[in-house]
DNA sequence: ATTTGTGCAAATCGTTTGCATCTGA
DNA sequence: TCAGATGCAAACGATTTGCACAAAT
């Protein structure tokens, strides 16, 4: 029953995210949703999601995670890490802040609090503006 | 004839850095390697060192290009650059140093200098060791 | 009723691979 | 000679798109 409880206010709460962000609360998006955000910050390829949501009895197609995914990000929901070459991760958390990965388990994690300063940004070429910094630090294991 | 100096001695340094890397000289590794290196620090995809390579009339395949950048970073001539989603860059300068991403232009340029500090590197989690820290510091045309 | 979203399958893009053919030491 | 390199075309994985169908306002 708390469960229940859970269950719609994080139903409730997605949708108006969805409608303040301009998107209609459909089926699909409103689970996609539940799914990134119920389980605190998260960083998923549009792949893992898919396979989530069928597992979670929501058969999303493959095509409209991607849709959504990238609906997402546009509306400011998401946030779009490129760390490796050719998947594209999303991140739940859009707030500033910079990412560990681990090569090898191909693994994104959310560096804690104010981890990194960059102790002076370099000069910005000419009618330039920073649009954002991003940090990766990279690991593996220990040998 | 001076250009045909630089030209012969670049040939000469290009067939020895092979050498050294353990790689034969061949004739698409060298002329590769010269686009590569003669012009200083460059950031190119697979796709763009192609064309140019045609362009130079030296018609290599691409396949040849992919495998060709793959063994130079090996070697330790070339760094991958994870910078946008799909496409991959591959980076010259070998040293480390960051970088500034041009949005829109997709062009990748090197932070001069020591133009960017870490102030102090995060907690590293338990049994993990730091292979690498990358810094993107993303800009767009002042509006 | 109208507009917007969804699913499917086919198309695309960047990249890799298998294999027959060439080439440099 | 002969291991190693190349080119081509086909294979591939991730992502996108076109279009008929379905659902939300």
């Amino acid at each position: 029953m708390a469960i229940e409880m859970v269950t719609e206010t994080a139903g409730k709460d997605v949708t108006d995210m969805l409608r303040n962000a301009g998107l209609r609360p459909t089926r699909q998006r409103v689970s996609l949703a539940e799914l990134l955000y119920s389980k605190g910050d998260r960083h998923l390829s549009a792949e893992l999601l898919h396979e989530e949501a069928v597992a979670a009895d929501v058969p999303v197609s493959l095509a409209t995670v991607y849709n959504t995914l990238h609906q997402f990000t546009e509306a400011g929901l998401l946030r779009e890490v490129a760390i490796e070459g050719n998947k594209t991760y999303f991140d739940t958390k859009v707030s500033d802040h910079h990412h560990f990965f681990i090569e090898g388990e191909n693994k994104v994690i959310d560096i804690p609090g104010e981890g990194v300063g960059i102790g002076e940004l370099p000069a910005i070429p000419e009618g330039m503006e920073v649009v954002h910094v991003d940090v990766v630090v990279r690991l593996r294991k220990k040998s």
